[in-house]
DNA sequence: CATGAATGAGCATTCATTCAT
DNA sequence: AATGAATGAATGCTCATTCAT
């Protein structure tokens, strides 16, 4: 017999678990309301409502209102760093055709993860409209994703079977740019079929160009 | 003579003519703050002192203060569109190489126009934060100026010097979205030379490819 | 005629001076609410209401609840001071029997202050339950007015009607702690028969001492 | 051997006496809290905190926020009253001389209870800021202590070593307020020195008056 | 027409108290 | 008996909007 309380697998209590999973929950009920009726349209009250607790409870969990979204943006981020970054790594392709290939993954990869629930898109695109470091922190992002695409150029530009005289940092921007693109044309037009012709066009761009031959 | 006041030659008064003005001067105001401290954070006081005028005579020129967001949004909205439609046109073009250039003189106006004032793609940046309609206009609008790019692309497909399979609606997009990652990265990073690669690179990457030769 | 306000002979504007008034009532108000029901058990709701005036603007003339307490307490000392030093100098007098007088009148005159209106030493009382600042405030208060009876007393000194060893600075404060004292007492039990005998009692043990001769 | 449990002197069973200490270390702790941040600031949280407690725990010992700081001010006003009464007693003191010495000893008592602990005078200072009944029951408490000295006065008239036409017990709250004032005049000023010569102010004040001889 | 005083809806946040575990 | 999670009443404060002057 001992004081200590039980703990699972990762050291957490059972309080601590259940900790865990009520901030869990309000990060989804915030996330939900911040994409549905905007962050300023959206009242602690309103997020507490929706888990049908008391709003005295969500402070608790979370320091204030500033507080919440900022984990909710993060944990939106890392939901879709978790699923890019998941299957795909830059050393994994070899040849242009591979890069072709792994390119249309994570285009379908981002489809789906967006695609899944407009929500996301939709409060990365009002998240600029919170605060001024909440706009600076979405430009930082595109910085940091874009320093992943450079990091695909650049091992392709190594290889060889991209163009030695590619400017990485800017073309990785603009290419991310392409991305952002079919982004904003899912959330006016989600319709998948038009996602995949966006993609596609894009793949066009990137290794077909627009010139005629 | 009659009792008529005498008009202008658009036909307004000397009192609707101050009143355009007046109203002018104030969505000027409104553009500034709205862009240095962002929507929420700026009270319709802080517009009318930034005019020196009391806060009482904003509503004699705007509803609310969702009008005159409207309305700055709307006075950018053109003086963006108006700056690109004033010298270049679809049509003006007939060889790849004349629409290459005109593709640099359309990059080199757009980073003018963002690049000579900062708070304009920034206002624009935290536009869909402002509400839900909003949101929507911003991405009408980017669906919007898509279509004038596939006005371009289509130019040059029925002449002959851009890939007859284009997908010219979704290219447009994809077009855009990089135009959009470069302003993106303008705010983050204003170096003049820094943009100059930037619209390099779009172009490198709309004629030439990412793939080595 | 002149863009300029007319002015008042304190050189107020019509517009001016009603704010002043304005202040005036709310700090009346304020005043009888604290005193009343207490600092804390008082909201800007109750000030306001007693004014039929909205809560909203109360925050027009006073930055916060602790503002308008601050002010409250300052205009409460001020009365309370002016009236103390009004008539009365400690120059004005040249024998103990003149003193006696002089403490007398003074003594009467706090009488009729605090008296007249029980709220005001049922406030000080409170005040240094408000918060540390207003305790010290306090504090510093009957430090104050220790050096005015000081005052009094060193003159008394200097002319030779009073103690050449008296320790002027201690006495002063355990003379106005009577004085404290009676105004405590007073409040148990506001009877002027009882203040009369307070007053008396005090200046007894001023001069004549407790001891039997 | 019966059910009941065992009882030590007092009649109280272990648990009872454990019980007994918990109320004496929140009652510690709760003086703690009050006097170091004030009534209003403190909440129930921080002193179960001080103790290491949880706060639901507070509310097993006593029935609110209002009924402990009821506790402290009494625990509080006993420990004043205690001391004071331990070693002095009107009856034990025959002549003037007498009665000064004994003057001396009880305002060291009260130097020695007071200066010791700030918090116990700075407590009593804020306390008529918790509530009217607060305020009510402090004004009480200077009328009780004001019958201590009455008594002593008292003795002293009858014995005949204090005037026979004082009146005891107006005089008797003008000492108390002298020595109030002594006390206030300590917690801006904690210096020992000022308060041995406060002391002797007011001791002087009594037997020898202010007046030159 | 200009003004700014007045207004009150609205909201974030705190904290004493309760009660299931 | 101890705990601390949950609660919601309470309140200070802001600011868009109105309207009398």
């Amino acid at each position: 017999m001992t004081a200590m309380p039980a703990t699972d697998r990762a050291g957490l209590s059972r309080a601590e678990r259940r900790k865990a999973e009520t901030r869990r929950e309000i990060i989804d009920a915030a996330f939900a309301c911040f994409a549905e009726r905007g962050y300023h349209a959206t009242g602690i009250a309103d997020i507490a409502a929706r888990l049908g607790m008391g709003h005295g409870t969500f402070y608790r969990y979370f320091e204030n209102k500033r507080d919440i979204v900022e984990h909710v943006i993060t944990d939106l981020v890392e939901r879709i760093l978790g699923a890019l970054g998941a299957e795909n790594a830059p050393e994994a392709v070899d040849t242009l055709e591979d890069y072709r290939q792994q390119s249309a993954r994570i285009g379908e990869a981002l489809a789906s993860i967006f695609g899944s629930d407009l929500r996301m898109p939709r409060l990365l695109l009002e998240a600029p409209g919170i605060d001024q470091a909440m706009s600076d922190r979405m430009l930082e992002l595109f910085d940091t994703t874009a320093q992943f695409t450079a990091a695909y150029l650049d091992h392709g530009v190594r290889l060889g079977y991209l163009r030695a005289d590619l400017d990485v940092r800017a073309t990785a921007h603009a290419i991310n740019g392409m991305i952002l693109g079919s982004v904003l044309a899912a959330l006016r037009d989600p319709d998948p079929e038009r996602q995949h012709r966006l993609g596609a066009a894009i793949r066009a761009v990137m290794y077909d160009g627009i010139a005629a031959r």
